[in-house]
DNA sequence: TAATTTATTGCAAAAATTTGCAATAAGGAA
DNA sequence: TTCCTTATTGCAAATTTTTGCAATAAATTA
């Protein structure tokens, strides 16, 4: 039982296929939980799915993060671009000097983000916010 | 006279060093104010700075970013990361199935950020949030 | 101005990501 | 179950992005 049932009527109810590779990839985000890069990705999945290939992993990455089950995040320093199940709601922020970072709880932006859904009309929105600045150890050094 | 000038004494003061490719970029993204891939930026960067190559561009675009002149940007759809000069505050959302766009002022989530640098002791945070949901002509559509 | 230091660049090669297209397989219909 | 439609995949090739390293040039000093 992968937990990929939890998403194959979601998909379906749209029109997509739930694939081998999909459920594949949709299981390692689901049980990491963590931000993973497409290698990380590539190499945990296709232990369940074996012959997966690099331009499944890109495509179903973007897939994912189109139809919200999963969100991109660019750390600036790391090249790769991650990915992260969609679950709790949290946010980054992160020193663009030394790269501390920390993770920020959803009572920080998310009342502001609702107050935003109900004013723009736009609905669901996922955010996962990556914030830059400046640690207070960078800001003493920096003067 | 480049707008360079501008930019020079604060990288200055930090140990590094103005060059004509910095100046070129610069220039081309402070007079854009847009959103403009590295191809972009090579394209219209090389007019003023011949000679200048790919591994430059993208180098001093992480550079930028590194040190808060510029802000990276993601936008799910779009395979290439966006470079914008550091500027007015503001946001995006972005329907993830129709990719309609919505810029969001600073009035929005700006108050919760300031917020935040109280709270964390980050400083200096430039936001650049792009956030997805799905527009109103979509939510019907989707049910 | 000339010399010195070293941050930055260009080049060439490696690695990561995207794309076109024919083959495959998921899901629905018969 | 078998047949159909077409969303999805794998493959090979193209394109984009990153990296190592020697050469270059910005800024400071004499
Ligand atoms: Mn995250
Ligand atoms: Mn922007
Ligand atoms: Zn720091
Ligand atoms: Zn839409």
């Amino acid at each position: 039982m992968s937990c990929a049932s939890l998403y194959a009527p979601e998909l379906r109810a749209r029109g997509f296929r739930m694939t081998s590779q999909r459920k594949a990839i949709l299981h390692v985000l689901h049980h990491s939980g963590d931000h993973l890069s497409p290698a990380e990705i590539f190499e945990r999945a296709r232990r369940e799915a074996p012959g997966l290939t690099y331009p499944t992993v890109y495509r179903t990455l973007e897939f994912l993060a189109k139809n919200g089950l999963a969100m991109p995040a660019h750390i600036v320093g790391k090249k790769q671009l991650a990915y992260q199940i969609v679950g709790e709601s949290h946010h980054h922020l992160i020193c663009r000097s030394c790269g501390s970072s920390l993770e920020v709880g959803l009572d920080a932006l998310e009342p502001a983000i609702r107050q935003l859904e109900a004013s723009s009309g736009y609905r669901f929105i996922n955010s996962h916010v990556t914030l830059l600045g400046l640690c207070p150890k960078c800001q003493k050094e920096a003067g």
